[in-house]
DNA sequence: ACTACATAGTTTGATATCTAATCAAAGGAG
DNA sequence: CTCCTTTGATTAGATATCAAACTATGTAGT
């Protein structure tokens, strides 16, 4: 615009590249299934973890509580996750994945693989590989100054 | 994941990005208004348009049509577009600014000025710069791809 | 123990976004 | 001129996301 700073210019084609990713991902993933719920089917799985609260999820992933508990109360009703009370402490929950989602996570996977060549048509591993450090400097950048 | 392509982590970080930056210039904006109605605002001023079809519109942001009725009528409603209908083509609309749409672009400008030190701390205009062909690349790549 | 603050989760209400389905109008092929 | 396809816009139904407000429980301070 008149004075265009190139952060703006930047954060407008980050914002574009996301919203087409997140699209052509959305549209391979088995039905039903959306990016949020594959992120926290693969969560578990990546970092073999047993059982987390919502607000670890929360936090791990950067989305607001509520958010959580939308994705999280799909799941469920998908059979994807099961969810008990902490015994430990009376406000929280314990979340954990069934085999269903384990299987589901399977399918999403490969799905997601399919899609990699494709990307690789438009981008060469050596191109992203050296924007990554940049981009996590800057995402831990905004992370800390999130309030 | 298992394997963790190089794709996937660059994809992860720009949605990370792209989602934190939304929500610390969304929270910025005047009450009410949102990046989609800003960018819409924008679009005219920039452009020095006087007058454009939504389709026009759903394209130039690469969003569903669907999306821009709904943004557009939010729009219409908060007194920001005037829309009427298209003198030549039956199906048609035309939208134009208003005065209200336009000071309230000017608002807009002033709030996301308000950002661009902020980003600045994270990140030098150099270091993005370096970026914006690579990525203005992607972006152009991905769009192509969209069927 | 009692009060005050902090944390976990949910509910409410708004926004954006998509796909699929629908309606109306324009254009092209016979 | 008629039929078929394309295009513009909308509606319906889903999902994600947020902030603000609310409930319940835990923790700390006096």
């Amino acid at each position: 615009m008149t004075q265009d700073p190139i952060a703006f210019e930047f954060f407008n084609e980050i914002g574009i590249i996301d919203q087409l990713i997140s699209t052509m991902l959305t549209n391979r993933l088995p039905k039903g299934m959306s990016i949020a719920q594959f992120t926290v089917l693969n969560h578990f799985v990546r970092l073999k973890l047993d059982e987390k609260s919502p607000a670890d999820l929360a936090s791990a992933f950067q989305v607001s509580r509520p958010t959580m508990t939308s994705t999280l109360a799909r799941m469920e009703r998908a059979g994807l996750i099961a969810v008990r009370a902490d015994p430990h402490d009376g406000r929280a929950k314990r979340v954990s994945l069934t085999d269903a989602g384990r299987a589901m996570r399977e399918r999403c996977i490969a799905a997601v693989t399919e899609l990699a060549p494709i990307i690789g048509g438009i981008a060469s591993d050596d191109d992203l590989k050296a924007m990554l450090p940049a981009l996590r400097q800057i995402r831990q950048g905004l992370d800390r100054l999130r309030d």
